[in-house]
DNA sequence: ACCATGCTGGACCGGTGAGTTCAAAAGCGG
DNA sequence: CCGCTTTTGAACTCACCGGTCCAGCATGGT
């Protein structure tokens, strides 16, 4: 989640010029650092000293550049959603070249998918959209929407493929797609505690074959 | 800081019998309200003067039961646990006495916890435990132990004895009742968007209905 | 060299809320 | 009716934090 590299600009300024470019990875280092803090600390408890703190920046700065507080965590959620989606989409990709024995192939992506839900920035964005739900109405739309919809929506066109070719009985690709995702998240998240404790690999990667055996017991053709 | 104050709490004092037995539970309104207030504002937005008053208390009276807001956290979260997991069992004590059609049986438990743990208190209690992870991690095994995880052992044995019958094929029954919920819950708590879309009855039983299928497509003898 | 722009550190204000104190007012047992 | 404990209301302390202001510093473009 930390994402120093001086890359890119771009920086959407209200009025007319583009703010100095080059130099400003501060917001980038500002948004990191606020989802870094606000995982940690929780968005009440967070304050905006620690995440200019972490972010190697100037308190006013973050005023500067985000505003508010609310702004500053909104847009941290929103960039560290899109980072999370971004190998949660890789992941569910790969059963676009699906050759050979369909069991193992869903098999393998399980568990790569397993392992990147489990994983702690995946994780600190569950919780933090499951704590301030109530504060932040939109904010589960907006993130839900970036990932757990998109993921769902892109397993559900693989299943579809599947079904076509032959290899899934058919019916309904949203649903099933939901249910895989279901079978692997439920289990992972219960036996991990919600996280407070670490799956060694062996079990997440019983998790991810359980699911499957069940998923394909289920939707085979 | 630690435990209590030396005044002690009100109902289990080790001198016999002489506190407040006659008045009304404090205690008891006390939790209520905690809970009501923490699962409306957050743990730490709330504050307890609010309880207090949502208590029909006097602030002092809250710090003279319940000690500290941690304490009050935690023990209003044990409390509200225990009613939740109450209805949970009686839903799934019903399998007990499953007759006629397996399908059929299935389907109606199903619906009925999925109500139940869409309905505004296991929200809450869900919401919460998610939410102050990070600054209690001794809560997250004390509320799911007492819902949850004994949710899923109750079903577990259900499960188990259904294969002794032959009615379902030989499986690990933990495993089985881990993905039924997770089948029920994980659809449910997508398609409400954590809570904040009120499902429809239709949308609930067609949930209900769609985890059954998958289920007894997976577990059938 | 010079100015503009933004960054910095730190002081500052104002609000909020946890937790306490205390004297007065119930309740209740005897 | 009397003491015991508990409750009450209110004021109070104290710490923390969001947000702002300002005066000086770095920088880069021209």
């Amino acid at each position: 989640m930390l994402g120093y590299p001086a890359t890119v600009t771009g920086m959407t300024d209200s009025a007319g010029r583009a703010t100095a470019r080059g130099r400003i990875d501060k917001r980038q280092a500002i948004l990191s650092a606020a989802f870094d803090v606000f995982a940690r600390r929780g968005y009440a408890p967070a304050n905006v000293a620690e995440v200019a703190e972490v972010a190697g920046v100037a308190k006013p700065t973050v005023y500067n550049h985000l505003g508010d507080k609310e702004n500053l965590f909104r847009r941290a959620m929103e960039a560290a959603a899109d980072t999370v989606m971004e190998r949660n989409l890789r992941d569910v990709e790969r059963l676009r070249t699906l050759e050979g024995d369909l069991r193992a192939g869903l098999g393998d992506v399980a568990y790569r998918m397993v392992q990147t839900c489990c994983g702690e920035p995946s994780r600190a964005l569950r919780r933090l959209v499951h704590a301030e739900v109530g504060q932040f109405p939109e904010l589960v739309e907006l993130v839900q929407a970036r990932t757990a919809g998109r993921l769902a929506e892109a397993l559900a066109d693989r299943l579809a493929r599947l079904s076509l070719e032959g290899r899934l009985r058919a019916a309904d690709p949203a649903v099933a797609a939901e249910q895989f995702l279901s079978l692997l998240t439920g289990p992972a998240e219960a036996r991990s505690r919600l996280g407070t404790r670490k799956l060694p690999a062996a079990e997440l990667r019983a998790i991810a074959e359980a699911a499957t055996d069940t998923f394909v017991r289920a939707y085979a053709a």
